[in-house]
DNA sequence: AATCGCGCCTGACGGC
DNA sequence: TGCCGTCAGGCGCGAT
């Protein structure tokens, strides 16, 4: 499921090999995705060249010299750059095909993810224009999350995973992040700590970045861009380890469900 | 304003 | 064997 890392995975391991190149042909095999592709991809990409290739929380954002294409890869999406396709399984939704005859092709079993359209600048599209700040940039910091945390009631896993909080901590990190800081998954944002939130802010950038260097987590369907699956998985403290011993102190980790998502810690080391 | 829960979708898995 | 129910989960959105 691509978090953070799986995306920044995806865009190292595509930009190399798509940039400069131009635009062929555009097909949607599928276009209901979470929302309809929008169509004109088809009539208005080719010819145009790709600039570059960045990435915003979970959103990647393909410039190219006509616009912007936007791509999150939902639960279960990946992107592929093939040197010759010449046949496509079920779950390939969208070829972008090169003049080189080399494609990049997105592919989604569960097809939440979306694939959106703009020629204005991408961060004001209206599903970027109201989320947090980066993890990994400076102003994610401990005296950020304790400012934003004043008055919320909700638990602190669930704030942790709200996009205007914070981008790309989904459900595996923000797990990992709580453990390795030491804070129960229910406890009020509220009613955290200032140095606990700096203890937390740290502990979300260094699993996030570990998780980046391992090339992400492959539960099931991730797998990055040469189909290789990430590695970070076996560098999992808690996430679905329960009834498994805590790393930290052998006591049996407990799983529950939170806000109808799993959560894994350890009751011991997680107290408060 | 903040919080909660639904629904989208497929594949895997367990039970019978 | 095969069918059916359940679960997983990112995240926008409607309800409270």
């Amino acid at each position: 499921m691509p978090e953070l890392p799986e995306v920044e995975t995806t865009r190292r391991g595509i930009v190399k090999l798509i940039r400069h190149k131009t635009i062929k042909q555009v097909i949607i095999r599928q276009p209901k995705l979470r929302w309809q592709v929008p169509l004109n991809l088809i009539t208005d990409l080719p010819g145009s060249q790709i600039l570059q290739i960045k990435r915003r929380g979970k959103y990647l954002l393909i410039k190219t010299t006509v616009g912007w294409i936007i791509i999150h890869l939902g639960m279960s999406g990946s992107l592929r750059v093939l040197t010759q396709p010449n046949h496509h399984q079920k779950h390939d939704h969208v070829d972008i095909i090169f003049t080189d005859n080399s494609c990049l092709r997105y592919t989604d079993p569960r097809r939440f993810g979306s694939i959106h359209w703009t020629t204005q600048d991408p961060l004001q599209h209206p599903l970027l224009k109201s989320l947090g700040p980066e993890p990994l940039s400076s102003t994610f910091n401990g005296d950020y999350l304790y400012e934003k945390s004043r008055n919320r009631t909700i638990p602190i896993k669930s704030f942790l995973m709200n996009s205007q909080v914070v981008v790309g901590v989904g459900n595996i990190y923000a797990n990992e992040a709580l453990f390795l800081a030491q804070i129960s998954p229910l406890k009020p944002a509220g009613t955290l700590s200032k140095r606990k939130y700096q203890h937390l802010s740290q502990a979300i950038q260094t699993v996030l970045a570990q998780a980046i260097h391992a090339g992400g987590t492959t539960l099931k369907d991730f797998y990055q861009s040469d189909g290789k699956p990430g590695y970070f998985k076996q560098k999992l403290n808690i996430y679905g380890k329960d009834n498994q011993p805590c790393p930290r102190c052998a006591k049996s980790i407990k799983k529950i469900i939170l806000n109808q998502r799993a959560s894994y810690y350890c009751p011991r080391c997680q107290r408060s």
